[in-house]
DNA sequence: CCACATCCCGCCGGAAATGGGGAGTTCATA
DNA sequence: TATGAACTCCCCATTTCCGGCGGGATGTGG
């Protein structure tokens, strides 16, 4: 298996354009024998960069009925650290049931292991193993396999950041000690008299390193800076 | 090797106390004979959390200094995905060298790896081996080894989230989905107004979202309560 | 040495956010 | 079926923020 994992990690490395994913999550499956590989990359807006073997129509059907906001994949992943059998997770509430039929009617198995990856500036994506197993075959598949599927897991997200970087560069301002101070403040709750009085200055100085933070940021409100120091990683809370 | 990485993962997954975490990087260092190995996980107020082989002197000078607002370690690392060599960091500003000398100083190694580890809320930390050795040697060392150091940096992380959702349990508030839309909505700089409209609700409902959302987040300011919600993952831009 | 960035201070008017209050509906789960 | 949570709408007075304007002092890097 050694030797077979480290071909499909070098054509993981070797990605390129989003097909070069998409053969990537195929030749996964193949590795792996298992129903379906996706890997997908989540944000506010749904699924901004995504490669998987999933039928289209689930995929379809998926943003169409808006699952992303309750899949309890996607929210009980983001919650925790490490990977999650499907098994483990909540699927109390009743969309989140009415969901797992949907997907088994479009052809899902009724196992499932997503690895949450997590980079820089709040990046949050998912690789993910589908198949019809028995529960304890499905745990031991699991247990042999699991720390290979994180390996993979973060090459495929290292690449999809590349990938991401590449079509528009992101060019992460520089604030200055001043306004990462007051940005920071900020995010911390204070006002901006309490955040001048911290910083023992007027809170007449305190605006300007403000306003040159949002500027810097193309801010277009304080709370809109903090947020976006935040995200880029300027300042941690 | 497998077997000896083997037995010190199984002592990280042992850990239950700081002490615990201490020997765990003692051997570390023992296994990958390096200078210095760390764990730490990264947040405003300084280090949460950590255990590792530096020299007591050295871990209060960074402390007192305030290294940790200028370290491109920290950094450097809190930007990109990837592990670092901390030669491809950036130690152009005066304040950095100044700080690498006196690191020097208090018996660190001029090499240093450090893998980036990230978690559920924002969490960030930091797995660090430190040596004395030339660049290729350390390359090598990096190369052959870095994958392992992945799996150990993550062996840790996991360790330490337990940890600390321990010793107390960290409530994340749950947010409605009106409610996360409104934080969304402010996060991305739009005013009350906007977001309002973008909702297609009135201005008026839209601040009882924002205020409901910030008596959950516990937050004084709607900056605040932005600030909380990205932070702890709940919303993300 | 000069330029550039940073750091510090001031004023103004208009716009926006804040923090209280109350009141009705729908929907899911208990 | 009832309770609670979420969703929707409205008013008022006060505080805070915004986005310009102006000025000068102090550094570090090329």
């Amino acid at each position: 298996m050694g030797n077979r994992l480290e071909r499909l990690l070098d054509s993981v490395q070797a990605a390129t354009t989003l097909e070069d994913f998409q053969t990537a999550t195929e030749k996964t499956r193949a590795l792996y024998r298992v129903r379906h590989v996706v890997y997908h990359w989540v944000n506010s807006e749904g699924e901004r960069f995504g490669a998987g073997t999933y039928p289209d129509a689930w995929v379809d059907r998926y943003l169409a009925q808006d699952y992303l906001r309750m899949d309890p994949v996607i929210f009980g992943c983001f919650q925790r650290f490490t990977p999650a059998n499907w098994k483990d997770l909540d699927w109390s509430s009743k969309p989140a049931r009415v969901m797992l039929h949907d997907a088994l009617d479009h052809g899902l198995g009724n196992q499932g292991y997503s690895v949450p990856v997590r980079g820089p500036n709040g990046q949050f994506a998912l690789f993910t193993l589908n198949h019809e197993a028995e529960d304890d075959v499905w745990a031991g598949f699991i247990a042999r396999n699991g720390r290979d599927l994180m390996i993979l897991a973060h090459e495929f997200n290292r690449k999809a950041l590349e990938f991401e970087l590449g079509e528009a560069a992101q060019t992460v301002p520089s604030l200055s000690p001043r306004e990462l101070a007051a940005m920071r403040a900020l995010a911390m709750g204070k006002s901006r008299a309490q955040a001048a009085a911290d910083l023992s200055i007027s809170e007449h100085t305190l605006r300007v390193y403000i306003e040159s933070a949002r500027h810097k940021l193309g801010a277009l409100n304080t709370t809109h800076a903090v947020a976006r120091a935040l995200s880029s990683g300027l300042i941690i809370v």
